[in-house]
DNA sequence: AATGAATGAGGGTTCATTCAT
DNA sequence: AATGAATGAACCCTCATTCAT
């Protein structure tokens, strides 16, 4: 992706205290802004100011505001997944109940927490910035994809799900996938204009993971 | 001051004369560069060249950037929703029909005209336009709710559904039209980077529908 | 949007530091430029450009044109005034003296520096900003009316003028203030097309307060 | 000054009517906003505006924007200034009287008109319109002070006033005007924030003339 | 390492002027 | 004669980025 490594960590004793932690601060107030306001309307100087520092400091440590944008991404996202997966594996139980328990939970907890609104960022922004695409592809939704799969692909092998040959299970993949990440992207545009309880979204998420169980019934 | 603009030499062949045609050439052209690179990343400028006009002619029609974005959203949801709404008065037959016929293709014809790409549009900016939000829900999110309930209801009243309150009704609902929603977003973003069949896209829609009516069956 | 503005070489050895030095200098530059085109048809990059500094630097002291206008209005009045006030305070006489040699003085020295050119920009743009107005009535005509009200009631009281009521004190000190604006106002428009001698200021002034002061014995 | 002869006054029956008075509307709209605005700040489409007609017909009448300045200043200070010197032609009385009666009548009537603006925008726009200088120093600064002039010469000729050279009498005759076309500017820009009764501006000029006569007295 | 003054290209918007109708 | 749609140059202002301190 182009973007240079944005830690030196020279651990100097105290002088300028928590130099790092800036590259965090500035990564939280970024992704704050770009969910908020999208990154074409959010201004450098906002992300300095919202993260404590000068304008100039911003620049020690991304190079440009476009690798802002991508080092927000890979910092929200890959943390996510990988967590996920290492989760995943640690995982015991039938495929049912890894998807209603497992992955309801994941993505409830992914819906809380600021980094639901990458999936807004990352929408907005694929044709702008093209190389963020692949990114994307190859360590969100692929991983993604991958662990619902398997999640699938072990409850047929159980016999616990009908069999499906590989398209069918993709789409399948999709199927599940894509209302949850409408969520989160509701989450930080529309459905604040039509604010609801957040058990709401747990039912969503729920009753969804289940009818698409019911759907994978033999 | 006293520098005249020294010479228009007349060599213009250009001053045509379309008061009527423009609005719908500008809102083209609005639409497709909102979709492609969002609002704030594309300049006045763009969107009058696009549509084969000066920059001063487009302020002679939107008064403001701002006001273009409105239109552009509704004229292509607004249009879209009224004849959805109208289609849906002569359609006769079951309501698992209904679903399975009349809603996936009129999405899949949604999803292919550039209307889809107002969805894209309205995420990214309801935050930086808050009066953008009450239209979209009144006159899109409203109208489409209410379409997909009628036909639920009525699916209900003839026994072909299995009974719900309103609560469930309207979550069920809200899970049919999400992944079309989000179909329409991916269209214009991330799905660009994985291009796929056309066909693709209605296997997702009709087994999504599938699974939906299988969901409701008593 | 993927082009970097591409090659600033680092030829310039422009970007001084000069934080103490631009107000004063951008707000010299200002008031010529008001003075001698007109707030509305001098440009933000004129005043910049003539202050040595580029569009944005301008931005970076005053918020907008207008606040600039403001502190123009400000800047170069209020410590006309000020001084004024000062000296006459200072001043050991009779007033006919205080009006023939102070105000003649204070006024040929204010008419002498660009700060006459103040009256110009008020007279021509307290409509269309209409905060102006009252400030100058405040820091200006008031200050300026109580001064010279103040020479006449000392004369007054030492019976060395005619007693007057306030309305009619009002009135002379409208009578002595208005050809000096005047004055100052033509310096800086049609005089310009008739230039005269200096001296035909002082004489102007001199036998304008002569006659007035003949005006106001007993 | 370069401006064509704005009516051609062909009299066409009632195709279009009042083709004759466009001109003058249009004048009187450009006063106006020129007054009130300053001519910079104006649109052409605003006079246009508010002389009723479209864009287009103002261009018809007047080449530009510049020309319509010159034709407002041209129309309403002339007209006044030759009414003036008519009238003194008429006027029998003693030279003292000449200025309370007539110069006092005349100049109140001009304060109270339209026309009285002028001074303003002409003030402003010299410097931006070298070619106004010239014009009102012979159409209206000339014909002014000669109109003046002959008053005190005839009254120093009658033995009325004190003999003084021509240099002096130049000088009482810019002392005389000086207060009254300041009166005139004041009235459209510093006096809007101080309203005042009329009367006050009456008693302004008979106040101020009884002083010059007074000085005047051999 | 950190600052923030400085830059200049570019964006939204206005407006004098032109010209087909 | 009259209109008003169309133009494009300029204007005010913002902002990503640089660099002296």
């Amino acid at each position: 992706m182009g973007a240079m490594s944005p830690s030196p960590v020279s651990t100097s004793p105290t002088h300028h205290r928590r130099k790092a932690e800036r590259p965090h601060e500035l990564l939280d107030a970024a992704l704050q802004l770009f969910v908020e306001k999208g990154y074409a309307a959010t201004s450098a100087a906002e992300v300095a100011q919202m993260a404590g520092v000068s304008k100039g400091t911003l620049y020690l440590y991304y190079p440009s505001k476009q690798d802002l944008l991508k080092a927000v991404i890979r910092q929200f996202m890959t943390a996510e997944i990988a967590s996920g997966a290492q989760q995943l594996d640690d995982f015991t139980g039938t495929s049912a109940e890894a998807l209603r328990q497992f992955v309801a939970e994941w993505w409830l907890r992914l819906l809380a927490s600021p980094a639901s609104g990458v999936f807004k960022i990352v929408m907005t922004e694929v044709r702008n910035f093209p190389d963020i695409g692949p990114f994307y592809l190859e360590e969100v939704v692929g991983p993604g994809e991958r662990l619902i799969g398997d999640i699938l692909r072990r409850g047929m092998a159980a016999g616990e799900f009908r069999p499906m040959d590989e398209a069918d299970l993709a789409l399948r993949v999709k199927l599940i996938a894509s209302p949850l990440v409408m969520l989160c992207i509701s989450k930080h545009s529309v459905a604040l204009c039509r604010p609801e309880p957040e058990s709401e979204a747990e039912r969503f998420v729920r009753t969804h993971l289940d009818l698409q169980i019911q759907g994978l019934q033999p």
